[in-house]
DNA sequence: GCGATATGACTTTCGGGTAAGTTACCACGA
DNA sequence: TCGTGGTAACTTACCCGAAAGTCATATCGC
């Protein structure tokens, strides 16, 4: 037979190979956009990078090919909500609202913002990313940006009060971080309710809690 | 040589195995102790069998003996944590406190309880934790128990206040949740803060902003 | 010797990461 | 107008380490 000779292990031609025309700036954004969702319902750790591939419709190699490594994907995708998410935070600090009224510009400008992107706040806040290396200095980069602008914040707010304890101001800055945490959730969880909606009822609450509030415009 | 025949490779009798006089239920509690410390600083997914069991003083095969897998050994650190937390809020529950001042009682019985073992809050609120099966079911019993607490005491809260929306009653009960996670992990982050300093600043921190608020006695 | 306590060494599974090759497209000279 | 070669876009099939889980065995108290 002549096959004897053709030893090098048949390299098995067929396949769906070859490239399908679509640049690699336009793929990069949709493998961010279907990591994103998945870092952020998932977390880090449990995030599958070859689920990730199936789901934007192509293959591992080519996430890898292009991010380098999952961490280097993850990074990507921070850089990219972590700049949305800091930059509307420190647009509406430079207003001019103070007190619980700058808690809730903040509020609306975050929902008006994440609207069809809700995922994205978890990821700045996820437990499973890896506490060293690259990825934790990107994640400290973004979230002491954002802490910076909410203490700043609390420290007016509890000023007004007549609170000027820093240890205090530390843990109301912690429990006012805990409370967008955990609104982003509870919206996450009720897809139906709009932004609108959203900032009605954060509205009514603090008015209901903490009287008359909305000294602004709208 | 005779070594030929025995070919059953080495037994490899040199192991220091055998009982060291611990009774099982004694080395339960040290498993449970370990494994909860170690799940709720790195939660369920990051945390490692076999570092585990180094870390009290035993072998891997040993904690899959006594808990059968690692959901198992989990299960039971929640059972143990959630029974804990559930009994001491309920116990709160039940007496006159209401408003404000339920909320700050709560607080301060989570404190006192959970002084010399903060980690335990967290393990109620673990994302890596399996989201379906046996653990989740332990996960739901306590976490629903809570919550339901949580939504009783807010719905008088914001009776109180006016506001009877169910829907702002659920996105203020999953705040409030949210300030006392962020809370907890705070005072994990500084250890060498006392419960009673805790509860002053709570205390501070509720009067400052909403007024005053302490009616009842100490 | 028998059951409870205990372990070293193993198997299995899963997922991050890689090697090597395939296909499409395009620029260019004859 | 047709090769023709270079490059960018892609894939299959694999490697490998880490951690869950198991097996056969060893020691001790009675």
């Amino acid at each position: 037979m002549a096959s004897t000779d053709l030893a090098d292990r048949g390299p098995a031609p067929r396949a769906n190979a070859g490239t399908k025309g679509v640049p690699r700036a336009e793929r990069e954004q949709q493998i961010l956009t279907v990591a994103s969702m998945a870092f952020g319902a998932d977390g880090f750790a449990a995030t599958n990078i070859s689920e990730v591939a199936r789901d934007a419709g192509i293959s591992k190699p080519l996430v890898y090919n292009y991010f380098g490594s999952k961490e280097g994907l993850y990074a990507a995708c921070l850089d990219e909500a972590g700049a949305l998410v800091g930059d509307e935070i420190e647009r509406i600090a430079r207003g001019d609202a103070v007190g619980i009224e700058r808690g809730i510009r903040t509020l609306e400008g975050m929902f008006a913002l994440l609207d069809d992107q809700r995922h994205l706040w978890r990821l700045l806040h996820d437990r499973t990313a890896p506490a060293t290396g690259a990825v934790a200095d990107i994640v400290r980069q973004h979230t002491e940006r954002i802490d910076k602008l909410a203490h700043e914040g609390v420290t007016e707010l509890l000023a007004l009060a007549g609170d000027t304890d820093e240890r205090d101001i530390s843990v109301m800055t912690a429990a006012w971080l805990g409370i967008v945490d955990s609104l982003m959730d509870w919206w996450v969880a009720h897809p139906d309710e709009s932004a609108a909606q959203m900032v009605e009822r954060v509205t009514r609450l603090f008015t209901a809690l903490l009287g008359d509030v909305s000294a602004g415009p709208s």
